[in-house]
DNA sequence: CGAATTTCTTAGCATCTGGTCCAAAAATCC
DNA sequence: GGATTTTTGGACCAGATGCTAAGAAATTCG
């Protein structure tokens, strides 16, 4: 029953257990939750139907830690691309642009788990991981926000948090174009007009200076 | 084999057909293709099974009627926002909000079929449609800006086509969030706040005077 | 009324679903 | 080598799945 996770006294594992947790990822994701069978599962991880089980319990329990390990990492490259360019403009604009990069990923599935697949499996503890994840984007990048007007790049009467929710409504929907086939270069194109939208100062006052 | 639409020589229909068709949008769209099962339908719709097949097709033949329906319906209500209020403002204003009511409604589901449910649907058929309907309310959107540009109300260097783009996506945002469970308070103020930001003049541009 | 036509009801089918059980295999510890 | 521990592979299960078949019921036409 317990794990043997890196050396024990059983015997070995044929499986990498992340390797087979990505290939996880890669099924989920292209078949949406319901449209996945266990059999998909284990053809496509290459893991036993009783390893599946016992070592990443049930196909709702598999999919969460699906979720919650593809959040992260998607969480992590989105804040590197915001907050790596000193400049807001440049960092609202990579930050749309990752999004875009990852959705229209060659070799990977068109879209995001996040928003694509997730928002409908009918999960309550998906449901807050989602609402959560939501907020956490919103709070990133109203932060850099923050930043921004810090300085001097922005006014301080910025709507911060009002143009972060909408930073994040646009990347969904370059995602959600993204996975509907709109072509990498299109979309990028898109970002950059998003995140010159976003940025623009609001109505009665003068722009300031580069 | 014959349809008894209105009158015939057979058995008379027990049921409303379009009354079971609005049945089966609620069905679909609360529970997402995959997870409707054709016992479902047919308590749901209070039709028998083979009625549902003889009537309906398939499964999938229902859920693209459905789908169409309800595309017709809700572009009908997204038009009828935008074009019938005279200040351009207003208008785009209205439309969010429109998306926001009907992704909100009391006693229906939340979220949206076109946004929430149909993306995911693994169908060559589904997705072209979607995309069609995309385009569809992003021209929609784009008359209104131009309308907008003849009256005056913007200057005539408007990105249309980009702002209408952004626009549907800014909608889309709204319509996921009102699935996630957002309150309709709170997703009407945002609606006014993104018809706000997409009416900002471009960078360089003095504002119009009202 | 009887023939024709259409819909309704019940039953059933083959397949797939997520999930469990159990014995064999492969490693370590003594 | 033998006991122990863990993973593996395959058989298996009850229930749900989408869909079809066959006959009864309800209506119109002659």
């Amino acid at each position: 029953m317990l794990r043997n996770s890196s050396r024990g006294r059983g015997r070995p594992r044929s499986f990498d257990e992340s390797e087979a947790l990505d290939k996880a990822t890669q099924i989920f994701w292209s078949k949406s939750y319901d449209g996945v069978a266990i059999d998909d599962l284990i053809a496509g991880m290459g893991v036993g139907r009783q390893s599946l089980y016992s070592v990443f319990g049930d196909k709702r329990t598999l999919f969460l830690r699906v979720l919650r390990t593809y959040a992260e990492r998607k969480g992590a490259g989105a804040a590197k691309a915001l907050f790596t360019p000193p400049a807001l403009r440049d960092a609202i604009a990579g930050f749309l642009k990752h999004a875009v990069e990852v959705a229209t990923e060659e070799g990977s599935v068109r879209g995001c788990l996040m928003v694509c697949v997730a928002p409908l499996v009918h999960d309550a503890e998906v449901r807050q991981f989602l609402k959560d994840a939501a907020a956490g984007g919103v709070a990133l990048v109203e932060r850099r926000f923050c930043d921004g007007i810090s300085a001097g790049e922005i006014p301080s009467d910025f709507p911060v948090t009002t143009r972060a929710r909408q930073v994040i409504d646009l990347a969904r929907g370059l995602t959600m174009h993204a996975q509907l086939g709109a072509p990498r270069k299109t979309l990028l194109k898109d970002a950059e007009e998003a995140a010159e939208l976003v940025l623009l100062p609001r109505r009665g006052k003068a722009p300031p200076e580069a």
